[in-house]
Formats: C-alpha cells, sequence, structure tokens
DNA sequence: CGTTTTACCTATTGACAAAGTAGGTAAACA
DNA sequence: TGTTTACCTACTTTGTCAATAGGTAAAACG
C-alpha cells in the first residue's frame, strides 16, 4: 500500500472542493456527509491542507473551504507528500538514498531508486485538473 | 510503502542464491547471518518460498537451499506477489477493481488502476538475473 | 542405533502507525 | 449574544508487521 486512507481523502476532497468552483465555500461537515468521511478525521487533514495554504478557509457561518489556487496547479503529488509525508516505495528510500547500511553491496536498491522515480514522475505528471476529467464510465 | 520487508528480504534471499549457483546448497543460518536478517523471521519466509516452488531445499547435513530455476525465469513481481500477497499501491483496487462502493463515480480510481498497472509491468518486467549485474557501484 | 544438522510447523508477543474519537478554544458573522 | 464555522491537543482503538518461542520431522553420519 503506497497510499493510505489519508492521502485517498485528501484527494477526494480537492476533487470535490475543485468541482465547486473557485468561489464557492464549503464546510468541513459538508464534504464528510458527500464523501462518507468521518468529520473528526477529515479535521486533521484539512489543518494540514490549510496550513500548506492548499485550500483557504474561513470561520463562521457562510465560512468554510475552497482551494487557493486553479486546478492546473495542484500535482498530485504534491497533495500526497504533503498528506502522506513521503511516496517513497520501500523504507530503504524513505530518508534519501545510501540510508540504509547495505546500499554500497545491495543488489537490490538500485530498482528500488527506480521505481521511486517512476512513481514520483507518475504523480507530478497528474494534475488535480486532470482527474477531474478522467471518470470511471463503466454501464 | 509498497514492499514491506518480508517482501524485500524475500528478494535478498534469492539474489544470495543466485550469486551461489545451481548446485550448491544454502543453509538458513548462513543466509541469515550474512544478510542480517533474523533467522527464526527468516524461517517464516522460506516456508512461503519453498511451498511455492521457488527454492528447493533438503534437510540435513549438506542441506539447506537453492533455486528450483534459473535466475532468468524469476520475474521480481512473482517474488514479491508470493510473498507480499499482492502489489496492490492502494486498498481501493486491493480486491480487484470495483471493489469499492464508490467505484463508479470515483474521479480518482482510474488513476490509481493506472498506479496498478504501471507498478505491475514495472515488476514484471525484471528478472532475478537482471538484479544480479545492476549494482550500485558509487565511490 | 543415536546424534547432529537441517527444514518445517503452530502459536504468541511486541512495537508501531494508521484510523478514528473526544472535548475543547478561537474566529467570523448576523 | 448566539450560532456557525475552523482550529487545536490529546487520547483510544485497531490492525498489521516483525520478531520470538518452542517445538516436530527428515536426512546424513558415525
Amino acid at each position: 500500500m503506497i497510499v493510505s486512507t489519508k492521502g485517498r481523502y485528501a484527494l477526494r476532497v480537492m476533487v470535490y472542493l475543485a468541482l465547486h468552483g473557485a468561489e464557492e465555500r464549503i464546510p468541513l461537515k459538508e464534504i464528510a456527509e458527500s464523501e462518507n468521511i468521518s468529520q473528526k478525521y477529515l479535521e486533521s487533514i484539512m489543518a494540514t491542507l490549510s496550513k500548506a495554504g492548499f485550500v483557504d478557509a474561513i470561520h463562521g457561518k457562510g465560512g468554510g473551504y475552497r482551494l487557493s489556487r486553479s486546478a492546473t496547479e495542484y500535482t498530485i503529488g504534491s497533495i500526497l507528500k504533503l498528506t502522506e509525508g513521503s511516496l517513497a516505495t520501500v523504507s530503504c528510500t524513505t530518508q534519501g538514498p545510501s540510508a540504509c547500511s547495505r546500499s554500497t553491496c545491495c543488489h537490490t536498491l538500485p530498482m528500488w531508486e527506480r521505481l521511486d522515480k517512476m512513481v514520483d514522475e507518475f504523480f507530478e505528471g497528474i494534475t488535480l485538473a486532470d482527474i477531474l476529467t478522467e471518470q470511471d464510465n463503466r454501464s
């Protein structure tokens, strides 16, 4: 599992906000209900997104959240890295290359590094706007 | 984290056996010491590899393990799927596509499926023999 | 035969992080 | 002033991974 619920929830929230335009503000309660996410758990995720300036929040009635930029300006990678902390595929590469004591003689490390790079490029190559249109249309 | 220690240990063991030729039998104790893996923990990994016929084991003095086929005939994917159970990158796709109740309207599912496919093709495209030569040569 | 060396088996523990919960405070607005 | 919202700190639960414990069974050797 490379992406936990935290990251997946964060993505779904960002998609939800993107679908509601740049003006409208959505309260956390509505997002939680629509997306079937625990309200309390979502709070911690929104806090992360808000602190990083990914969303723009205001308090009080009529308040709530909205994206702070255009959907084209968020890569999926940036959202996941923020909420997951890292996208490393194996612990060997979590603290950067060569953190492992076996790194100089490990036959598998180069493969993990290639995988990490591939995954990173995958997520950095997709923007939030891209997945708004990319929808599953199976009958 | 897409691959846990179990899968990584299994890979390292397979590499170790591959480096020792097709004839020689290596006892578990030696592998555990050379690779710095807990002997008891390695037992459960070897059991998995042995039951699946990935390695060939015999008991008693002079016994031990060796690969049951040529290193070119193992894909990294097959080894990891066996030991990890699955290589799914998100829980949404673990039990096959469309297991999630939101699958028909989820904007992110197609992306996860593309990622899964990419990762699968990555690991299925590398054989054990490939990573024997691919070694890190940083000074 | 008995001893050693090995693989194999079942069950349990410990550590840790992920997921979710509880109970508040502070800001915005009517 | 009261309601609605975000924000904050701490706790609990849960589950899985990693490792441990304590055996049994097979193969070789003297």
